[in-house]
DNA sequence: ACCTGAACACCGTTCAAGT
DNA sequence: ACCTGAACACCGTTCAAGT
């Protein structure tokens, strides 16, 4: 028997799926469930395919990861930023935040990837926002790299420490600072001393209030 | 036939291994290979019993890595500190940072686990002595415990982009920004003419640099 | 008391065979 | 051209049975 021969011209059995489809069905079952517990097999079951033709779409998991986190950077709305160097790069740098701060496991892919070769030239515009305003505001191009990497680290921090929180997605006492009731106060008189009060201090959402600070201190004191 | 009885006078089989050992074995495998690649199973290979024996010594695997961080926390030789409160900060933080570096697994067992609240005692003296720096140096307790969870977030950040980016565990260009070579000039032109010299600036270790600023930031001004 | 193999409930991925 | 089940090489953990 010849291979069949579809209306379109093209030869062979017809696709079930696409990579869009799998990708849409990825993003579905990643903000139901978490991305930790997306699994091969699970979207295949979504999408009501075998679980190995998924390999004919995607090249494995981490590709798919890479591809669904662009598409994702793709669709964020672009903001205005303000005009002064160092309020804009506050605001880059917090869109950056808030974009990981969704969708935590995207910082968990770049980092586990060497982050940007991997990154669509249309979602690098905040990196390329921060390293512009940097240099707006007298910096080498050498000491824009050291700021943003600096900007990166923090924000990468924070939203790692957050995300893997537990139970406590959205605000909240991140650090989970429950100490041991048995602290030594001899050792630690401090911490014995904020006690409880630790955890209603570390309630707050304090990114934009550390941003400041290492922002103020790694640009030339312009005042 | 009745439990046999041992010399000490204790009933039942003789153990083959103890918790100290099986210790001493996780760490001898996570300094040869990476932690992520330690398994239960290789575990006990290594130590010639069977898997599931260890099971008898520790609760589970996340356990096992918890017992495994505070001994190697205790084994740590506690620096001097120095007097200026500034300075203080700074060198508590970077033992810390210095601590993960050698030991990147450290922030993932403890930012996967909310920090602190399995900590030892005694491993909690930076802690300690950069909240209590930062109330010498005129912050109040709420100001104090955000002060350090900006460091904290900062040099988890860097010891995890440190750690993940691709072979070089080191020194060097962590962030690994190989743009791909098709950086439109139009859209990030800041990006496209520092172009290769990305990497020369991120080869530099840059943590402490980037911590000096945000201390400076974020401790009340005292010239 | 302590040890252990078999078993369970999973993974990501490859590959030969099917349509 | 595309799809797919079986299979491979793994995981962490439980549990009944052994000593």
């Amino acid at each position: 028997m010849p291979p069949s021969k579809a209306p379109n011209g093209r030869t062979g059995r017809p696709p079930v799926t696409s990579r869009a489809e799998i990708l849409a069905a990825a993003r579905r079952l990643i903000d139901q469930d978490s991305w930790e517990r997306l699994t091969v097999r699970k979207l295949a079951a979504e999408l009501g395919i075998g679980t190995t033709t998924l390999y004919h779409h995607v090249r494995d998991k981490e590709d798919l990861l890479l591809l669904v986190l662009n598409e994702y950077a793709g669709q964020l709305p672009r903001p205005e930023l303000p005009a002064g160097p160092q309020d804009r790069i506050v605001a880059a740098a917090t869109f950056l935040h808030d974009a990981f701060a969704t969708w935590p496991w995207a910082v968990e892919v770049l980092t586990a990837d060497g982050f940007v070769g991997l990154l669509d030239d249309a979602a690098l515009w905040p990196v390329e926002a921060i390293v512009a305003a940097a240099i707006d505001a007298g910096c080498t191009q050498q000491q824009a790299v050291v700021a943003f990497r600096s900007i990166w680290y923090y924000t990468v921090g924070e939203i790692l420490v957050r995300a893997r929180s537990p139970h406590r997605p959205v605000t909240g006492a991140e650090l989970h600072f429950d100490f041991p009731a048995n602290l030594d106060p001899a050792k630690t008189p401090h911490l014995t001393a904020i006690g409880r009060d630790w955890k209603t201090y570390a309630a707050a959402d304090t990114y934009p209030h550390g941003l400041r600070a290492l922002v103020s201190g790694l640009l030339p004191s312009s005042t």
